[in-house]
DNA sequence: TTCTTATTTGAACACCGCTAAGATAGCGGC
DNA sequence: GCCGCTATCTTAGCGGTGTTCAAATAAGAA
């Protein structure tokens, strides 16, 4: 490992320069923060030009849709985790969690990987290698924790209302008039897990009206 | 009411620039989108130079907190009529309806709210005439639809959890990848009520474990 | 070696947020 | 009326931004 990874894109003059530049970039949002995530910061971290990135990225949009997707890559690891961690019913609420503490470790990533998402009015619905992306996964567990895979509307309904769920609490976990509620419950993480366990995450749990 | 409202803040020359400047950037907002909203050209749609606003505000962030009030207001009024317009537990799913369409119809405008909520890590909890905010209201119509005001956690619980559904779905109601669901439902209204059904919004309805 | 092509640079453009200094206009006191 | 006084607005300018383009450079192919 002579010089990091490198080999597949065949660089040229710097190594590989695109991957250079998106770390610098992570780096970057880790330390200063998203405001911070300029194209020249970003030239500046990797000890290049201006210009240089045009060569590998079309515009600035497109260097954030690279980070966005190791945010999105990172995000589905720590679901995983979660998942595999958990029993039975326990393993939504562990996926939601998992997710909530992502975005509050991650908050300029989980940002940037928003702004993306709403560029391209999508979530990714897959991984680069073909594996099911975050989304998946959860729409997955409710199949198998019983929901019905035949009723699949209700199937999507439920994923998408947990989604909505569990971004809606990244966005707003962090907001300190709950800091008082935080405490009554004895930590943050109660906090999350008490807000989760109010969702409607179980297929088929709704009330009925 | 010579020059619309007016003789609160003693304009001098202009008549009132800040009134004229936050109109200017909900203009622009509306119509060239969140990312043509810079100071200058805002001052430039008002038809100033672009170091007027700084005798208004102290920098942009302010400018867009004041655009954002607005927005809170609006919001806050559209919940206040759909609640009015619907009766019993209906009041809820309508309340959750009409701020899922107030983002829809006010995209831009929602992104400003959001983004000046993250700024203060706060929603904001009362308007100026010292009347509820939304957030409240949310967890008075809770009250009123039997929840526990002595419960008062779980009172906050169930009011975090169906604003945290409704934000989440606000922002992904647009998303593409949903339009096959929206078709299967009937049509977009039928999909946004079908998921706010399936978030467990009235509180003490949640499952079990 | 020479040719070709990918990569990187330096200079430039228009725009941005913001500041400082000066011009301007409305107000109160005389 | 006139005279400050002060709030308002403008002009000019600073450093920063995203982006483009011609020139320079370096790596591989012939």
């Amino acid at each position: 490992m002579r010089e990091s990874q490198a080999a597949e894109p065949r660089p040229y003059h710097h190594g590989d320069l695109r991957r250079a530049l998106v770390d610098a970039a992570r780096r970057l949002l880790e330390n200063e923060g998203p405001s911070a995530l300029s194209l020249r910061a970003v030239a500046r971290e990797a000890g290049v030009s201006p210009a240089a990135p045009y060569h590998h990225f079309k515009d600035k949009g497109e260097l954030l849709d690279a980070v966005a997707h190791e945010g999105w890559l990172m995000l589905d690891q720590a679901m995983a985790a979660a998942k595999a961690a958990a029993e039975g019913p326990a393993k939504l609420t562990a996926i939601g969690l998992s997710y909530v503490c992502f975005a509050r470790d991650n908050p300029a990533l989980y940002r940037v990987m928003y702004d993306a998402a709403r560029d391209k009015e999508a979530l990714p619905m897959e991984t680069k290698d073909g594996e099911d992306s975050a989304y998946c996964k959860v729409r997955n567990t409710m199949v198998e924790l019983g929901a019905d895979p035949g009723m699949e509307t209700d199937l999507e309904l439920a994923t998408i209302a947990a989604w909505c769920g569990a971004h809606g609490l990244a966005e707003m976990a962090g907001f300190r008039q709950f800091d008082h509620l935080k405490q009554a419950l004895g930590g943050e993480e109660p906090f999350l897990r008490a807000v989760l366990n109010h969702l409607g995450l179980f297929p088929g749990t709704r009330p009925a009206c």
